[in-house]
RNA sequence: GGGGAGAUUCCCGAGCGGUCAAAGGGGACGGACUGUAAAUCCGUUGGCGACGCCUUCGCAGGUUCGAAUCCUGCUCUCCCCA
C-alpha cells in the first residue's frame, strides 16, 4: 500500500465533487482515527439493480468509492437484491412497478461486470442484502419497523406530497428508507456515498446505526450527473446518456460532443484528476484539450488504455482508429447497403437507413454511399459510419470447412 | 352516486365525411457551417428491395361508394357536484 496521506489532505481529496459530506466533522475524526490506527474506513455505496441499462450517471458515485479505495479504504459494495424489489421511492410520484428476482439478478451481474472494472479486488467487499433479509422473521421485521415512526417518514417530500394528493403509498414502500438503513448497520458502514436524491435515505442509516449501538456512519451526497444535452439529468428517458457498454468509439465521439459547459463538471465527476488540473484544462484557451483528456481518461477506465489511446491518436490524426469500434458480422462480401446499415443496429426499419443513406449520412472507409440502391463490396476490416459518431467495424464471418 | 370533457403518429397538439401517412410546435436524426461544441440554415421523421403497395388516429362493431371524422357498445383518463 501506498503512502498514507494525512486527515487533511485525505478530506480535500475526498470532497472533489461531492455536494455535501455530512456531518463533517465526523468525517474527519473518522478520518483522523484511521490514520492513526492504520484501520481503514469501511465505505459503503448500495445499488439497486433494477435497470440493466447503466450509464455514466451510475458511474459518478462508483467513481468516488474509487477514490476512497485509492486512499486505502474499503469499499463496501452493496448489491439490493431485496431492496431492489421494493424499489426506492426516492423523487417518485406513484409506486413504483415490483422487479422479479430473477430481473434483479440479472441486472446484478451486468452491474458487477462494469463495477469491477472500476473498482480495485484488493480492498472490495461485495454484499448482497438479501443475505440479512431472506432469514428475517416477521418478529424481527417488527423490531425493525419499531426503530422508525411515521411522522418521520412522512417528513419527506415525496411521501408527504402524495400523501396530501392522495397517491396511494404502500406500505412496504415506507420500509426502503429502513432497509436501505439496515444495510448500513449489517455491515458497520462508517461511511455512505449516494446521489443528491439519497440524502434522507442515508441519513435513516445514521438513525438506525444509533439505535443498535454502533457508531453513526458520515453521509456524503453527489450531484446527479447531467446529461449530454447539457440540462436534464442523465436518463434513459431524456436520450442524453452515454451508456456503459457503449462501443469505445461511440463513447469517446459523445464524449467529445458534450457542451463545452459540461466539460469541467465531467472531469470533476467521472475522473481523477485534481481539481487545479481541471481548472487549468478548462481555462485554457482551446477547451479541446479539456475534451480530449476527458474523452481518452473515462474511456480508458471501460475500454483499457490500448484503445483509449488509439482512439486518441487516431483523432488527432484525423484517421478512422485501428481499436475500439464495434463489430458488424456480415457472411457475404456483397451486401445491399440498407441491409448494412441494419444489420449494423444504426436503424431499425429499412425505410429509417434509406433516408440516412439517401441524406448522405452513411459511408464505408471514409466514401459516401448516397444511393439506397446500392449493393455494396465489403472487405474485412472495413469502416462503416453513420451520422457524426456511429461506427462500426465489418468483420466478414467465414464458413468454416 | 350525479353532471361534464376527452383518448390522434416519440411528446404536445390541430383535424370533425373524400384533396389525410394526417397541419403546427417540441424532440430526435441527417446535411452545411464550425472546434466531431454552441448558435444558425437546409432536409428527414409509419412499414415494405419501394415513384407502387400495406398498416396507422383508445377497443369492438355499424352506416356510407368512401370514415381520424357520423352511429352503437366497451375500456381508460380528467374535471365539477355529492
Amino acid at each position: 500500500m501506498k503512502k498514507v496521506l494525512s486527515a487533511g489532505e485525505q478530506l480535500a481529496r475526498l470532497k472533489k465533487g461531492v455536494v455535501e459530506v455530512f456531518p463533517e466533522e465526523e468525517m474527519v475524526a473518522k478520518l483522523e482515527r484511521s490514520v492513526a490506527t492504520k484501520t481503514p474506513l469501511r465505505v459503503k455505496l448500495g445499488i439497486d439493480p433494477t435497470t440493466p441499462d447503466l450509464h455514466l450517471g451510475h458511474i459518478v458515485v462508483l467513481n468516488k468509492l474509487r477514490q476512497f479505495q485509492q486512499l486505502g479504504h474499503r469499499a463496501v459494495l452493496i448489491i439490493g437484491d431485496y431492496t431492489g424489489q421494493v424499489g426506492d421511492p426516492s423523487g417518485q410520484s406513484a409506486t413504483r412497478q415490483r422487479l422479479r428476482l430473477d430481473d434483479v439478478n440479472r441486472n446484478a451481474e451486468v452491474f458487477l461486470t462494469y463495477a469491477r472494472r472500476l473498482l480495485s479486488d484488493g480492498e472490495l467487499e461485495i454484499r448482497r442484502n438479501g443475505e440479512w433479509f431472506a432469514p428475517m422473521s416477521f418478529a424481527e421485521v417488527m423490531e425493525l419497523a419499531s426503530k422508525m415512526t411515521v411522522a418521520r417518514l412522512l417528513e419527506r417530500d415525496d411521501f408527504k406530497n402524495r400523501f396530501e394528493k392522495n397517491v396511494p403509498i404502500s406500505l412496504h414502500e415506507f420500509f426502503y428508507p429502513l432497509m436501505q438503513g439496515y444495510d448500513s448497520v449489517m455491515v458497520k458502514a462508517d461511511v455512505e456515498l449516494g446521489g443528491t436524491d439519497q440524502r434522507y435515505n442515508l441519513s435513516v442509516g445514521r438513525a438506525l446505526q444509533r439505535d443498535f449501538g454502533q457508531e453513526p456512519q458520515v453521509c456524503i451526497t453527489l450531484p446527479l450527473l447531467v446529461g449530454t444535452d447539457g440540462e436534464k439529468k442523465m436518463s434513459k428517458t431524456y436520450n442524453n446518456f452515454i451508456r456503459v457498454d457503449e462501443p469505445p468509439k461511440t463513447m469517446f465521439d459523445k464524449l467529445f460532443s458534450i457542451p463545452d459547459s459540461l466539460v469541467q463538471t465531467y472531469l470533476t465527476l467521472l475522473t481523477d484528476i485534481e481539481e487545479t488540473e481541471i481548472k487549468r484544462l478548462c481555462s485554457a484557451s482551446d477547451i479541446r484539450e479539456a475534451k480530449l483528456v476527458l474523452a481518452t481518461d473515462v474511456v480508458k477506465r471501460f475500454a483499457g488504455e490500448k484503445a483509449a489511446e488509439s482512439l486518441r491518436e487516431s483523432y488527432i490524426g484525423g484517421t478512422i482508429p485501428e481499436e475500439g469500434l464495434k463489430d458488424v458480422e456480415c457472411d457475404s462480401e456483397s451486401i445491399w447497403i440498407v441491409n448494412l446499415v441494419k444489420s449494423a443496429g444504426f436503424a431499425s426499419s429499412s425505410s429509417e437507413a434509406r433516408r440516412l443513406v439517401q441524406q448522405g449520412g452513411v459511408s464505408l472507409d471514409g466514401e459516401t454511399i448516397s444511393n439506397p440502391e446500392q449493393n455494396v463490396n465489403l472487405k474485412d476490416g472495413m469502416v462503416l459510419k453513420v451520422g457524426k459518431n456511429r461506427w462500426a467495424r465489418i468483420r466478414i464471418k467465414r464458413e468454416k470447412k
